[in-house]
DNA sequence: CAGTTGTGCAACTCTGGAGTTGCACAACAG
DNA sequence: CTGTTGTGCAACTCCAGAGTTGCACAACTG
């Protein structure tokens, strides 16, 4: 799995207004920046900026129709993101069963 | 499920070195900052900085022994941000299902 | 055609966080 | 007790990125 798009999943998802965008276009399926940023507290170009990390993190799709540009929610990097997470979590747990027997055995052997 | 607890998990990831960081305390179980730092190319008291953001995140557990501060991973947090994700996920692909279905209609009534 | 509206581009400000250094203090070893 | 070593605290520097404004340009509407 590309960890470079982990990174930029992680990345972006780390700004709340970034957040926040992504819920706002998961429930209308299709929006423009202009649209969005009536609902946030900051300028469309902030808006515009921050769609562009979400695009280059794969977690938006644009297309552009007549004049304006459409955005839509892309679940698949943060799908990948959430497996790689699991995963490491999973690594996590085995590590420290790991080490946790063999601290065992070491005191046992010390007795 | 905590939102603050996902937002500090979040955050706290989008650092590669603390990334980096999580994953030489996995591996060793259980380490100072001092000895995190020498396999890393930052100084002792910015690795100490990043163990408190990880710290706060619930993402790393701190025990005193003696005059040393010895840091070891928790799963938990970082487990439950990875069901947060795919749960988000979900959510998304049940949104754009139903836009679609809707948008289906739409175009079959149009006709 | 003229007027309106949505985007893109560029140049700025400004704050948060990553990193550093220096020093004081507590906990060891001899 | 004396010297050494690991942490903690505080005051800095520095820069990426979040946000802004202004303007030019393309795309619609009448």
């Amino acid at each position: 799995m590309g960890a470079d798009v982990v990174d930029g999943v992680l990345a972006a998802l780390a700004d709340p207004t970034r957040r926040h965008l992504l819920d706002l276009l998961s429930e209308h399926g299709q929006a423009t920046a202009t649209t969005l940023a009536v609902g946030l507290p900051v300028s469309r170009q902030a808006v515009v900026k921050h769609l562009a990390v979400l695009d280059a993190a794969g977690l938006v799709d644009s297309t552009k129709v007549g004049r304006e540009v459409r955005y839509s929610v892309r679940s698949a990097a943060l799908d990948a993101t959430a497996r790689w997470m699991a995963a490491l979590a999973a690594e996590w747990d085995r590590r420290l069963a790991r080490i946790k027997r063999i601290a065992e055995a070491a005191e046992r052997d010390s007795r």
